[in-house]
RNA sequence: GACUACCAAAAGGU
């Protein structure tokens, strides 16, 4: 089993999820004298959670007694984790409860696992109450903590706590570690403050810490999204004198950078750069190359780097389809756009609302607003992850005014309230 | 118990 259990781990951690659980239901079935002990069950339950079978997963740990198996801290934890980072946390924080029942201590990661669910959430008073909580039960935070809670209070916006708290944490002995700054940056820049980001690289610099990859693309990003090109391309240029070797992550951000900066040409010259230093491009790389061709108006370099893709065996997923049917269709080629629609039902992938809308959008600037009602329709009939949003509602308000048809549009209103929706 | 658990990052629609 221990040999068994290495192996699998190992395909685990190389990402390889299906492998990994079609290894184990091979194994299990066909070899009897290899028997799954807590840490099979530990590494599979995390395997069914990360491929999103979490229901799998809590069947298979309600199961694990049933092999004379006891879940363990670790099993809480992966099975809490699993369910807090599909959104049911609830869930998650009952096994808090069930855990102690069982005789089984909470640690320090069980914690953790909890705060950084509720966090994400956006419940960072029932988050501060679990931090209590965890004290109380005799579990220090750590940097894992502080930085999941700095995290929840820079994604809300409140910078300023996040200071405080950062405060709090040095006066606790513990240490601002490399997350702790990416967290900080990344806080920063999605506050349009790309420059104070910088003096906190800066900072963290003459402390003696070194960026890493996370931090500069972090800043990097923010910095072309303000428009400060000039400072990017300064910051990319001192990064690698620093010897930061740009990864596939570095690279796909300054690509996306120099593509909203109106400089396609000059981002595919890097394309061709991080393919001669070994690193592949993917799907981020491509989608946002292809927008910035669309956006310059050359659909015929978007196309080729769409033909590109499919030869370097690199995944296209939904981002790609709907920025190649959003590009096809502001040039008016509805007919390309719906080929490209019909080649992504077949490839397995659905469409989600920004996908729908970027066709309705499409059918209505070609004066065709029926064809987008009835894509709409088809939204609402399908459900799910693709229910139109405010965005699709006001594309289609849009429509119907420029064809004025105002009574249609009072129609879609009242059925965008009864759909909950609301008007921004 | 180094056979298993927790934190930061980039791309799409008005």
């Amino acid at each position: 089993v221990r040999s068994f259990n290495s192996v699998l781990n190992v395909v685990v951690k190389a990402g390889r999820l299906d492998r990994g659980l079609d290894f184990y239901e091979h194994v299990i079935g066909c070899r009897k004298d290899i028997v799954p002990n807590v840490l099979t069950f530990n590494l599979v339950v995390k395997c069914l959670c990360r491929l999103g079978r979490i229901d799998r997963a809590v069947e298979l740990f309600r199961e694990m007694p049933n092999w004379d198996c006891v879940p363990d801290v670790f099993t809480y934890c992966t099975m809490m984790d699993g369910l807090c980072k599909v959104g049911r946390v609830d869930e998650a924080v009952s096994l808090l409860d069930e855990m102690q029942i069982e005789g089984c201590f909470p640690s320090q990661v069980t914690f953790n696992v909890l705060i950084n669910g509720l966090c994400k959430k956006g419940e960072l008073v029932r988050a501060g109450r679990l931090v209590e909580n965890m004290c109380f039960k005799g579990c220090v935070p750590n940097e894992v903590t502080y930085n999941t809670l700095l995290h929840g209070l820079c994604s809300v916006g409140k910078l300023d706590k996040a200071v405080s708290l950062l405060n709090h944490m040095v006066s606790r002995k513990c240490l601002p570690n490399d997350v702790t700054y990416g967290t900080l940056v990344n806080g920063l820049v999605k506050q349009g403050r790309a420059v104070d980001a910088t003096t906190l690289l800066l900072f963290m610099e003459e402390r003696g810490m070194r960026p890493n990859e996370y931090i500069y693309s972090s800043l990097l990003s923010g910095l072309f999204k303000e428009g400060r090109v000039e400072e990017a391309m300064q910051l990319w240029k001192d990064m690698i004198t620093k010897g930061c070797k740009p990864n596939t992550l570095l690279f796909s951000v300054l690509i996306d950078g120099l593509c909203r900066a109106g400089k396609p040409d000059e981002a595919k010259g890097f394309l061709s750069q991080m393919v001669d230093d070994g690193h592949a491009p993917n799907a981020f790389t491509y989608s946002s190359l292809m927008k910035g061709y669309f956006k310059a108006g050359n659909s015929n370099e978007a196309l080729q780097l769409w033909m590109e893709m499919e030869a370097n065996n690199c995944v296209r997923n939904l981002v790609c389809y709907s920025v190649l049917i959003d590009g096809l269709c502001e040039e008016g080629k509805l007919k390309e756009a719906m080929e490209v629609w019909e080649h992504m039902l077949g490839s397995g992938c659905k469409p989600d609302a920004v996908c729908y809308s970027s066709l309705i959008h499409g059918y209505c600037r070609a004066g065709l607003v029926e064809q987008g009602l009835n894509v709409f329709n088809e939204m609402l009939f399908q459900g799910g992850q693709c229910k139109p949003d405010v965005i699709t509602y006001n594309i289609l308000f849009d429509g119907l005014c420029n064809s004025n048809n105002i009574s249609q549009a009072i129609d879609l209103l009242n059925c965008m309230l009864d759909h909950g929706c609301d008007p921004d």
